[in-house]
DNA sequence: CGGTGTAAACAGG
DNA sequence: CCTGTTTACACCG
């Protein structure tokens, strides 16, 4: 635990970067390293070189940090110790060692940054090692964490993050947020919690009982009342309760095979697919968003067609099938309100738009056909795995789409259609934008830089030149109420 | 009390 | 081991 170097020096902190505040902080742009004007003190400029900053000074700092962690050994842990203590520190500022951002506000930017919004959990490491410096020094391997166990048991434990099934390499399930999230507020923390007794509700799931029984488990009495919490957030939502949630009609979950767990709804719901690209909508903005981003998408929208055709180049083609449909446009047109397009197509395009992504490819290769290459990979386990999928049911509808392989995916064709895409900064924050694209630049190159940083998520997409966000990656996967 | 941070026990891969 | 889930605690506002 303690590493070492904790305490010494390493002290980092402070938050430069990104955070929101209000405080636009410099404008000025993505710099590869964020300078951190601001003031306040910190130090953190120290910089140097590069990145440097991390070390920042803060002496204070540097105790909460250290605290953080370190203390539980010290005494018996108790949790929360470290957080008084760090709240403690300094001022006022910064809540914890990294910052005022909670672990959940953390992610939730982590994934914001996300081309396609959606990271694995180690990307999501990989985001906070990155783009906060109090991280970065633990990122490595080891253990490193505390912290990571901190991540791990936010994504679990908020409502507002959703695992969604991811079939690649073996990869672990992409996080994204809940588009009804935080807006609707409720919900901050999905465990319906005060397991007092009375509610029988508890947890339906069967597997629940586990072996710790301490306490009374009870199985459960079923209860009935589907929709409530088996699967985490309601798959189709509560809809019971919810009203709409449109955008949860929009794109509801497959039911899929979620092995085991029953309850699963039976009802005919195709698989859907969740194009992120329609609902990449950050939580915030939303609306506008969409709209805008429709459009955008829209426009191009004959490129549709020649994307799929110049992608054909295809030699590839797999039969891993993405589905991507569209729901029964019902739900998506709705949702739009205006009709401008038609929702089918968009979901196509952006689904298409988005291809290319390496991890689509690497989904593709996967599945059958033995990785021609893959030589190295670091980590040595993606196993083939067939990932037969278990696919869409409904595989009528289900395109197939193939991409090319892209290996050159800057050269080729493909790219115009990567272009549009990015959203403009929208406002609000700009911010937030800006760390989003600080950050996603430097994810971007970073991971293409360093493919060998051990993660295996591979490579990204290389946006040759131009647009810095979103280029590439993505494809539908099926939401999977896991 | 609710939100959080942390530790930890556990289930599956 | 890694990924997820879930408990349980300790605190702070």
């Amino acid at each position: 635990m303690a590493e070492a170097g904790g305490a010494a020096a390493t002290a980092p902190d402070i938050d430069p970067d990104f955070e929101p505040q209000s405080r636009p902080r410099s404008c000025t742009w993505p710099l590869p390293r964020p300078e951190l004007p601001a003031g306040a003190a910190e130090a953190g400029g120290t910089g140097g070189t590069g990145a440097a900053a991390e070390e920042g000074a803060g002496g204070a700092a540097a105790a909460a940090a250290a605290a953080g962690p370190g203390r539980a050994e010290g005494a018996r842990a108790g949790g929360g110790g470290g957080a008084a203590a760090a709240a403690a520190r300094k001022g006022g500022s910064r809540r914890n060692a990294w910052g005022n951002l909670s672990y959940a506000d953390l992610i939730t930017q982590a994934i914001e940054s996300s081309p396609e919004k959606r990271l694995t959990l180690s990307q999501i490491y990989d985001w906070m090692v990155r783009c906060v410096p109090y991280f970065k020094d633990k990122g490595d391997s080891n253990s490193s964490a505390g912290w990571k166990n901190s991540i791990r048991h936010n994504l679990s434990l908020h409502s507002k993050f959703i695992k969604v099934h991811n079939e690649a390499t073996g990869k672990s399930s992409w996080w994204m947020l809940n588009p009804e999230g935080g807006k609707s507020g409720k919900a901050p923390r999905r465990r319906a919690a005060s397991m007092d007794n009375s509610s029988k509700l508890a947890k339906v799931r069967s597997k629940a009982s586990k072996k710790k029984p301490p306490l009374q488990s009870a199985p459960e009495a079923t209860a009935d009342s589907p929709g409530s919490q088996f699967p985490k957030w309601p798959g189709s939502p509560s809809s019971r309760s919810n009203e709409d949630s449109d955008v949860w009609n929009t794109f509801r979950l497959s039911p899929i095979l979620t092995e085991q767990d029953d309850l699963h709804d039976e009802e005919l719901l195709p698989s859907m697919v969740y194009s992120s690209a329609s609902s990449n909508v950050p939580p915030t903005v939303t609306e506008e968003l969409e709209l805008i981003d429709g459009l955008n998408l829209m426009s191009p929208s004959s490129s549709v067609l020649s994307t799929q055709q110049s992608t054909s180049s295809g030699q590839i083609q797999r039969d891993s099938s993405f589905s991507l449909r569209s729901p029964s446009a019902a739900g998506q047109t709705a949702t739009f309100g205006n009709s401008l397009f038609n929702p089918v197509e968009m979901s196509l395009q952006s689904s298409v738009s988005h291809f290319s992504g390496p991890q689509t490819l690497e989904a593709l290769l996967t599945p059958g056909s033995p990785p021609p290459r893959d030589s190295k990979m670091s980590s040595g386990n993606l196993r083939g795995k067939p990932a037969d999928l278990k696919a869409p049911v409904s595989a009528t509808a289900a395109q197939s789409v193939q991409l090319g392989s892209p290996p050159l995916l800057s050269s080729a064709g493909p790219a115009p259609l990567g272009l549009n895409q990015d959203r403009l900064p929208i406002d609000l924050d700009i911010d937030m934008y800006m760390e989003n694209l600080e950050c996603d630049m430097d994810y971007i190159i970073r991971s293409e830089l360093m493919d060998a940083d051990g993660l295996d998520f591979n490579f990204e997409p290389v946006p040759s030149t131009p647009s810095y966000p979103s280029s590439s990656q993505a494809s539908s996967h099926t939401w999977v109420p896991s």
